[in-house]
RNA sequence: GUUCCCAUCGUCUAGUGGCCUAGGACACCUCCCUUUCACGGAGGAUACAGGGGUUCAAAUCCCCUUGGGAACGCCA
């Protein structure tokens, strides 16, 4: 009896897939379907599974598989089965792991079908299809084509085939009138009434499998314990359903989570803006921030907890804390999400991720490790994402100083002449090449006393004559990152502004 | 058009029949900190789509309406 638990136990073990087709750049919702699939995996003790779905030919690429893996990768999104991060080579028991080396596989279930009457050849053109199509929606009723091939025998239609006529491998509907009844994990009980589908396609005249298809083959074959995939499945599962009956397998247990939406409420798409991942990469979020938002998009902590690594989210993942129904993709929450992890990390980490992008941005800046760290500490509460330490560190670099715009109103001010000649002499009249922050205390007075101003007045003239804006960072702590020759060629712009 | 899914502040959400005159977060507004801005802190405004039931009691359960979305391929 034990025994038998035990094994029922052994035999139950969760296995998950993110299952994309290479046919472009990961998606930001299929980021998300990999997330939750991993979480669950994971907190669950079992095992994430990477799979290829590429038997669409035409627009599969070997490029896009490696876009996918480089992005999954970015996002720690480590799978333990499927094609070798590194070498793409299948790694794991149930391989191969791309759809397009399956092909015996599903060729074996559909003759099985066909072999049990299941299934059929249907000669069916296009043009036939079409006009088939066309009279269906003429009569009104949501019906579906009817093939005249339905009851063809396989010996005839092999036939045919020889004889070069070509014909897709249909599944036979018609039987199968009834309520199809889907426990989804997320949406609770789903009902498909049978009819709102007709013979669908299992294989294509050129003998390549159609999703549906191949999806059921692979996931039973695989040992798939639960399809954690988007929403916009749910009405697939019908016709999977149907193979899984046919087929005499075993259900997976099945959960769809909602839909990413743009914010007028459609499907998320690229004209509003990046949804690409490694967009998001270049643009300087992190994909520690990246995992948390897209996690927050649908589930929730149970303490509400909304920033949090990982390792956090691992612990608390359940699927009963999904929310059903569709969520806006808010790119500014994202932000403040990755600052939040951002501001988290230690400066020296922060600058090691900034660099890459100084150096991108063709940024000359010194090499001092103290420097740095200082100069982090002072622009970290003004960084969101990392490529906005180019727009912090560009005035630091003297060949890059330029006076933006937002200055103009400040410069105009009667007073800032004089305010900007005061500085310029009292900078050169500053003994050292460097300045400590006491240093510029000193000179700050001497300028005040000066040109007789204080306040904005004074302060926002030396402010552009530093960094080329009015706001911004603490000056006496930006100035000890400076050295007075470059100050000194910051005032002359500054001073050949207000001329 | 047909089928299916969904419905709490502008947005993400908490809420599983009484603890809800509905809580948190982003964004917004005010104030504090600060000779600027940002960061940080304290407050504020803003939501149960509508209508019927069920119940002593409904944001929570049921039905209808409305609205939104998705799918209806030899795409996945």
């Amino acid at each position: 009896m034990t025994g038998c638990l035990i094994v029922g136990y052994f035999m139950s073990e969760i296995r998950v897939r993110f299952a994309p087709s290479p046919t472009g750049y990961l998606h930001v919702g299929g980021a998300r379907s990999a997330l939750f699939n991993y979480l669950y995996a994971k907190r669950n003790g079992g095992k994430f599974i990477l799979r290829i779905e590429d038997t669409d030919q035409e627009r599969s690429t070997e490029e896009s598989l490696k876009m996918m893996v480089a992005d999954l990768k970015w996002l720690g999104l480590n799978w333990d089965e499927g094609p070798n991060p590194e070498t793409l080579k299948d790694m794991g028991p149930y391989g191969p792991y791309k759809q397009s080396e399956r092909l015996k596989n599903y060729k074996a279930a559909a003759e099985k079908l066909l072999a049990d009457g299941k299934a059929y050849y249907c000669f069916m053109t296009d043009e036939e299809l079409e006009a088939a199509r066309e009279k269906v929606k003429a009569d009104g009723h949501q019906g579906h084509v009817e093939s005249p091939w339905e009851n063809g025998t396989v010996a005839d239609a092999l036939k045919k085939i020889a004889a070069g006529e070509k014909a897709v491998v249909r599944f036979k509907t018609r039987q199968l009138r009834k309520d199809y009844i889907l426990k989804d994990l997320i949406r609770g009980e789903v009902k498909f009434p049978s009819d709102m589908i007709g013979d669908f396609v299992l294989l294509r005249s050129d003998g390549m499998p159609v999703y549906n298809f191949c999806c059921v083959v692979d996931d039973y074959e695989m040992k798939i314990s639960h399809v954690l995939r988007a929403e916009e499945h749910l009405p697939n599962t019908l016709r999977q359903l149907m193979i899984y009956e046919g087929m005499g397998w075993k259900t997976p247990e099945f959960g769809h989570i909602s839909l990413i939406l743009d914010d007028d409420r459609q499907k998320l798409s690229k004209r509003k803006g990046a949804v690409a991942c490694d967009q998001f990469m270049k643009d300087g979020y992190l994909p520690e921030a990246m995992n948390n938002y897209l996690a927050l998009l649908g589930w929730s902590h149970p303490e509400q907890k909304e920033i949090m690594p990982m390792q956090e989210m691992v612990d608390n993942f359940s699927l009963d804390r999904v929310h059903a129904a569709g969520a806006v993709f808010d790119r500014v929450k994202l932000k403040w999400v990755n600052a939040q992890h951002l501001r988290a990390l230690p400066n020296a980490d922060i600058y090691k991720l900034i660099s890459p992008f100084l150096k991108n941005a063709g940024l000359n800046l010194p090499t001092d490790l103290n420097w740095q760290m200082q100069s982090v500490e002072i622009f970290k509460p003004y960084m969101e994402i990392l490529t906005d330490a180019v727009t912090l560190y560009t005035p630091l670099d003297d060949s890059k100083y330029e006076i933006f715009a937002e200055s103009d109103e400040a410069l105009a001010w009667p007073s800032s002449k004089a305010v900007l000649e005061a500085w310029k002499e009292c900078v050169t009249a500053h003994a050292g090449e460097t300045f400590t922050e006491a240093d510029f205390l000193r000179i700050q007075d001497e300028v005040k006393n000066k040109s007789g101003q204080k306040g904005k007045n004074l302060f926002f003239p030396i402010r552009i004559a530093l960094i080329g804006k009015p706001h911004g960072a603490e000056l006496k702590i930006l100035v000890p990152l400076m050295n007075k020759t470059s100050i000194l060629k910051r005032a002359e712009k500054a001073l050949a502004k207000v001329k």
